[in-house]
RNA sequence: GUCCUUGUAGCUCAGUGGAUUAGAGCGCUUCCCUGCGAAGGAAGAGGUCGUACGUUCGAAUCGUACCAGGGACACCA
């Protein structure tokens, strides 16, 4: 599918045009179908008059016209105006809508590694790890849409303070307490069997986070600080256990990240949202994967060992050295080594960034974790798993990490190129995202007291945050509770609607989480988006097996405005793909989403009933129309992740 | 303090150099289903695009300053 807007910037690249051309609507529609203001801006460069250029570049084109381009006209002060043939446009997009995407090719070529997700195995996933999935996920869609070739990972930290604050609080919190040995069945028991274990780990999460880092505000009276010392010494024991590998504690640890990665990835794949590879913190740590990236930073002298300083013993990245403040004595630098030889996450992160460019010598080994919804294999790293060829090795590495983390993300990228890795770290893009905060209605609805207008950030640590499952579960029913159908997919219904909201947002702006206007149903809204297509599928059944077939169908002699709008938005798919793609983020998609939608909304309330149409050859084009939206819609969908329902 | 980011209609947001009318949804005021799905469509009210100066033939869009939100600057991740 290639639209007359892309033919014609086709050939204008033909013609010596490089610069990115752009196309808009003339303010009077007998001033063309689209425009270009090319000229205008090709006066900077050619130094010539707009006017001038502008009428070169119509003789250039008059000479060859543009396919679906029928005329070209220039206005003052420099416009190009293009008149569209729409019939054999019409034409052409009906039956091409059938078959693939054809977007522009990328330049680029080689394998795209995308992280996402990356939520700590140690609780419930929240609304705001669904916007990192949903986003990463969907720009994984766009790209492969483009043609990029895309391996998806899930990063799980199974080894950071998190899994062992709730790896504490499982064992030490209440009664039965852990004794020793490797027995756990009893400390198992302790989950309730009414309550998802991934809930169940937020509860305690949160409550011993109440002892482990109390609030100053409240205070612990003496029987609590005793508890929290208890708790205290049990964590560090605990975090021992774990470093050390191979003890009965650490096979817990990885039992019950495991546990929260598949609740995760359940979770997950209500959304839609899929993987190829989970790699795993401890697996990193024990592939060695450190011990190398530490020898070649130090033989690249990328970071330093300080002897004295503020960062006495640590090795660092350095990043300004110390600065003075009214505080006192602050280090810019980076630690990556700690003084008692603990390396840091970001130490970590460029270990990991070197694989995902297949820079190590060594490589994890993997083992098949599980056959997804999708139908396709999802891999994880193992210890005890077999090596295997394919994983890695990418021409480009993209993190969907939220904005908090762009200074760690910066250093890692930093010190790849002072490792010589220049195009490696030119080829690092961390995807960056705002945060989702609560809005006072959903904080109240939390338990949360806010001032009306104000918002709250959601809160791991004290459990505060609306759950995934939770907000699939609770849109679900708004929208059965609205549905006549019987066999409405209730569940998949919602996962459109949260996709869509989530989506909709520009990937710097935070969204303040309600669920008024989430759960909303109509308006610009993923349940609009399959309603025009579950609508689309209805008048098709109507008219009988195989109408709208792409092949037997005549274009009318005139066709109505709604019509050329629907063949325009149609075509235009491409361009939204190809947008979506460079830019990393999604508002072209469900912009272009919404206008498609709404553009079959005007052609279906300004057309005459279809099915009682008397004359056969419009009958029988319009419903190719409305067969060919059904097939465009269906692709658009699938590139958001919104799964295509014939009946809502 | 330094750096990043945001400020567009009552509310929530798109738009980031182009054309005398800056778009959408929600909310508000009116219409439109014995004619294909009204989770829809049509019409209307509602905006000095934070403020000021500048660059440009042209600025919501670029630059500078200021004002106001948010975030990052840990031997956390």
């Amino acid at each position: 599918m290639i639209g007359p807007e892309a033919s014609a910037a086709a050939r204008l690249k033909d013609l010596g045009v490089h610069e990115t051309v752009e196309f808009n609507s003339p303010p009077r529609p007998e001033m063309g179908d689209f425009s270009s203001p090319i000229a205008l801006k090709l006066r900077k460069i050619r130094g010539q008059a707009p006017l001038v250029i502008a009428e070169e570049i119509r003789a250039g084109l008059e000479s060859s016209l543009p396919r679906y381009i029928r005329d070209v006209t220039v206005t003052p002060p420099g416009f190009l105006n293009f008149f569209v043939d729409h019939r054999a446009f019409a034409a052409d997009l009906i039956r091409e809508s059938y078959g693939p995407v054809t977007p522009i090719p990328p330049e680029d070529s080689g394998k795209v590694e995308v992280e996402h997700t990356n939520v700590n195995p140690n609780k419930a996933m929240h609304v705001g790890h669904v916007r990192n999935a949903v986003l990463g996920d969907t720009i994984v869609r766009a790209l492969r849409a483009a043609g990029r070739q895309v391996e998806v990972c899930n990063y799980i930290d199974d080894t950071g303070i998190q899994v062992v604050d709730v790896v504490t609080a499982f064992l030490y919190l209440e009664a039965p307490y852990y004794v020793g040995g490797e027995d756990f069945s009893e400390i198992w028991a302790k989950a309730p069997s009414d309550r998802p274990f991934d809930y169940y780990c937020w509860d305690i999460y949160a409550a011993v986070q109440s002892y482990l880092k109390p609030d100053p505000a409240a205070p612990l009276d003496a029987a609590e600080q005793s508890r929290a010392t208890m708790l205290q010494e049990r964590k560090a024991e605990i975090t021992h256990a774990i470093e050390a590998g191979d003890t009965a504690i650490a096979h817990f640890a990885k039992a019950l990240s495991s546990r929260i990665v598949r609740a995760h990835l359940r979770t997950a794949a209500r959304l839609n949202v899929f993987y190829n590879l989970l790699n795993w913190e401890s697996d990193i740590l024990r592939a060695g994967f450190w011990d190398h990236t530490f020898q070649r930073l130090k033989e690249a002298g990328a970071i330093q060992f300080e002897e004295s300083g503020l960062n006495k013993g640590c090795w660092v990245v350095p990043m300004g050295g110390t600065e003075e403040t009214p505080e006192g004595a602050r280090s810019r630098d980076k630690i990556l080594v700690r003084s008692n030889g603990a390396i840091t996450y970001t130490a970590k992160d460029i270990a990991y960034q070197l694989w995902k460019f297949g820079k190590l010598d060594t490589d994890f080994r993997y083992e098949l974790w599980d056959t997804q919804a999708n139908g396709e294999p999802l891999w994880t790293t193992a210890w005890d798993g077999e090596p295997r060829e394919g994983f890695g090795r990418a021409a480009r590495v993209i993190n969907v990490i939220d904005v908090r983390q762009s200074e760690p993300q910066t250093v890692v990228y930093k010190c790849l190129d002072s490792l010589g890795f220049k195009e490696e770290a030119r080829n690092s893009t961390h995807l960056s995202y705002e945060v989702v905060t609560l809005s006072a209605q959903a904080a109240a609805e939390l338990g949360v007291d806010v001032e009306e207008g104000q918002d709250v950030s959601m809160s791991g640590r004290k459990g505060l945050g609306v759950k995934a499952d939770d907000l699939i579960d609770r849109m679900a029913g708004v929208i059965r509770s609205r549905s006549a159908e019987a066999t409405l997919d209730a569940e998949a219904l919602a996962a459109a609607a949260i996709r869509y909201y989530m989506l909709r947002f520009s990937t710097n702006t935070r969204i303040r989480f309600d669920f008024e206007v989430a759960s909303q149903t109509n308006g610009d809204t993923g349940v609009y988006l399959v309603y025009s297509f579950a609508r689309a599928c209805s008048i098709l059944a109507k008219a009988g097996e195989g109408s709208g077939r792409p092949d037997e169908f005549v274009v009318p002699r005139s066709l109505s405005s709604e019509e050329k709008d629907l063949l325009r938005e149609m075509g235009r798919l491409p361009q939204a793909i190809q947008s979506a793609a460079e830019s990393l983020t999604t508002t072209p998609l469900t912009t272009y989403a919404f206008s498609l939608a709404s553009a079959f909304a005007g052609f279906y309330d300004h057309t005459p009933p279809i099915l009682r149409e008397p004359d056969p050859d419009i009958r029988q084009f319009r419903l190719s129309l409305v067969g060919a939206f059904r097939e465009v819609m269906k692709k658009t969908l699938s590139i958001l992740g919104i799964p295509a329902l014939e009946r809502i």
